[in-house]
DNA sequence: GATCCCTTTCGGTCGACACTGAAATCATCG
DNA sequence: CGATGATTTCAGTGTCGACCGAAAGGGATC
């Protein structure tokens, strides 16, 4: 007997979840996350997501507030419904990547604030040096390469 | 009275630790990495840093192992010397970044196995849509800028 | 093989953080 | 304004991992 598409959907979060979860992602809002991307409708309200993905009432509001907060999700309020609804922020996928790019290229102020306070002895600044190297090209290259991506289509 | 440059040089080191802790590095690991890459002369012991970085030789052993293991620091033993000498491994650094790179490209594999499980359903894809096509740039775009990193000078 | 010195292993402590569930809070409707 | 049904806050629990320091382990020299 054939598993059903819910089912391999669920299994699916899960590995989403776990592999946000390594970036430092809570688990339960990587959950969140990857249902939010895949449900049917769109939108859910807090108290769905907590019996969907058997998590309290307190774990998805902290984690739906960090969400809201770093944009990947939006909340809807509307008049006459006491529920507010969340739903996925497509577009907010490319500053939270833009995000870890940065990350990496800052490296680079670091190496070169290094590089600053060994000028002047060349010999024990050559380790510093190579990766400085590195680090600087990358941020020149990482912003470079960001300005190129595709804009998404309407 | 103006502050030593060995002074600012541990500020610095300790500023280099903590962006690394960010990033899940322990903190005793982020400064032995950061004291090896300015450091003079540049190898030393275990029971040397032990004592410069005033941590314990147990947790230096541990993050001297795991900084070893990912290649950024290396062992040398030599013939009639009981202590072995660790120093930096600046060629590490670039695997260590393409590390880093593949990570976030990684995750398009995600993004394309949750596509597969919603085909045959284009309205409800819609959203995970969005992101795997920046996923799907991002794959194909870190891999070719990374080939194209400046070699390192001998 | 005994000694010395250095490194690794290991049990234990501490602090951080995710998570829970109950209580407080808030908004809507009668 | 009270009742209802939702969310947020908060105190408490459990887990995990970094760190320490003492004891065990390994080389090198005598």
């Amino acid at each position: 007997m054939s598993v059903g598409r819910e089912t391999r959907l669920s299994a699916w979060i899960e590995r989403f979840a776990a592999h946000f979860a390594e970036e430092g992602i809570p688990l339960i809002g990587g959950r969140i996350l990857g249902y939010l991307l895949v449900c049917q409708p769109v939108e859910r309200t807090a108290a769905e997501l907590s019996q969907e993905l058997e998590a309290s009432s307190g774990s998805i509001s902290t984690n739906l507030k960090y969400l809201v907060n770093v944009g990947l999700v939006t909340k809807r309020t509307r008049r006459g419904r006491q529920a507010a609804e969340y739903r996925i922020n497509e577009k907010a996928w490319t500053e939270f990547i833009q995000r870890k790019l940065n990350a990496i290229a800052s490296v680079q102020t670091l190496t070169d604030d290094g590089m600053r306070l060994l000028s002047g002895d060349p010999e024990r600044a050559q380790r510093l040096k190579t990766v400085d190297r590195l680090y600087g090209w990358l941020s020149e290259e990482l912003p470079a390469l960001w300005e190129r991506r595709p804009a998404a289509p309407k």
